[in-house]
DNA sequence: CAATAGTCCATAGATTTGGTGGGGTACGCC
DNA sequence: GGCGTACCCCACCAAATCTATGGACTATTG
C-alpha cells in the first residue's frame, strides 16, 4: 500500500522538480499547492532530506529543494523512504527481508515465492522510473482507455 | 499490501488444492497444518466460499474443499477477496477506484499514473497465476539466487 | 534582536489488523 | 429423535499503524 504519507512525499517531489534549478520552496507553499497538511508535511520532507533526497535552508529565504537532478531520484527509492519496503510481505523482501512467524521454512513457502516475484515486478518499475519520467505529464490525453468509474463500485476487482 | 488474512487464505487454499480429488478437510485440520489460528481460519474459508472459491459441508464428516479445479482458481481472486483491490493506491484501481480528497484531478495525477503501472504489473502477475501453478513447488532448487539474509537488515530497501 | 522557516519531540484520534468467545445451526449417526 | 460434530454468525477487543496536531527550539537573514 501507498500510504498517505508516501503519496504526499511524492506530490511534493512533484512539485520541487518543476521549480527552476536553484530555485527552493518553501514547507508551506507545497502544502497550499498539493492540499497537504503543512505540519504533516514538514515530518515528510524531513524524512526525504535525511535520505539525502532533499537539502533544505533554514531562516528567511530559506527553504527545500531537491539534493540532485530528477533524472538521478528514483521513485522506489523515495517510497521506500517514506513506506518501508516494496514487497508485499516483508518475507518477499529481498533486503529487508523479515521471517514470518508462522513458517517453518521460508524457502518452501508458495505465497512468498509468489510475492517475490510480485515485489520483482514492482521494483522493475519503481526503481526505473526516475523522477524526471514520473514528472514528464503526457497531458491528460495520455491514458485514454483508463476511464474514472461514476461512483465507488462494489466489486473489489481493482 | 498482503495481510495475515490473505496470507493465511492462500496457505489454506494450497492445502486443500493438495487434497486427493472428492477429499474434504477440517477447519481445524488446516489450522493445524499451517500454524492458523482456528477461529480466524474460519472467518477466512467463510469468505472464500461466499466467495464462490470454496464449498463446504456442514456436519461430521463434513469440511471445506475447493468448489472448481486448482486450475481454474486464479491466485489473484482470492487475494481480492480476502485483502482488497491489487492496486498499492485506491485511485489506481481499475475496478474499485475511488477519488482521493486531495487531489483535484485524478486525470491529471502523477503519482495515479505510475501506481496504476504498477496496479497492472501486479494483476498481470496474479491474475494469470493460477492455484494449481501455485501449489506445484519447484523444491528448494526453485530459487537459487535469492538467498534468505542472517537476519533483519537495517536498511529498507525490499 | 526580531522575524522567518526549518527541526525535533510528544501526543492523540481514527482506522485497520489480528484475534477471541459464545452461541446457533445443519448434518450424520446411532 | 437425540447427540455430537463442525460449519456459521455475531459481537467484541487489543494492538498496531496511519494521519495528523501542538509546541518548543534552532539556525539564518536583515
Amino acid at each position: 500500500m501507498l500510504t498517505k504519507k508516501g503519496k504526499y512525499g511524492l506530490k511534493a517531489l512533484v512539485d520541487l522538480a518543476r521549480l527552476a534549478p536553484g530555485e527552493t520552496a518553501f514547507v508551506s507553499e507545497i502544502a497550499l499547492r498539493n492540499n497537504i497538511p503543512k505540519k504533516f508535511l514538514d515530518t515528510i520532507l524531513l524524512e526525504l532530506r535525511n535520505a539525502g533526497i532533499l537539502r533544505s535552508k533554514k531562516g528567511p529565504g530559506g527553504g527545500y529543494a531537491l539534493s540532485q537532478p530528477a533524472s538521478a531520484i528514483r521513485i522506489g527509492h523515495a517510497i521506500r523512504v517514506l513506506d518501508g519496503p516494496l514487497a508485499p510481505i516483508r518475507c518477499a523482501s529481498r533486503t529487508a527481508f523479515e521471517a514470518c512467524d508462522d513458517c517453518a521454512d521460508p524457502q518452501a513457502c508458495q505465497v512468498r515465492r509468489a510475492m517475490t516475484e510480485v515485489r520483482d515486478a514492482i521494483a522493475a518499475i519503481l526503481d526505473t522510473m526516475t523522477l524526471e519520467q514520473f514528472v514528464a505529464a503526457p497531458g491528460a490525453a495520455g491514458i485514454v482507455d483508463d476511464e474514472v468509474p461514476e461512483k465507488k463500485v462494489v466489486g473489489r476487482t481493482g
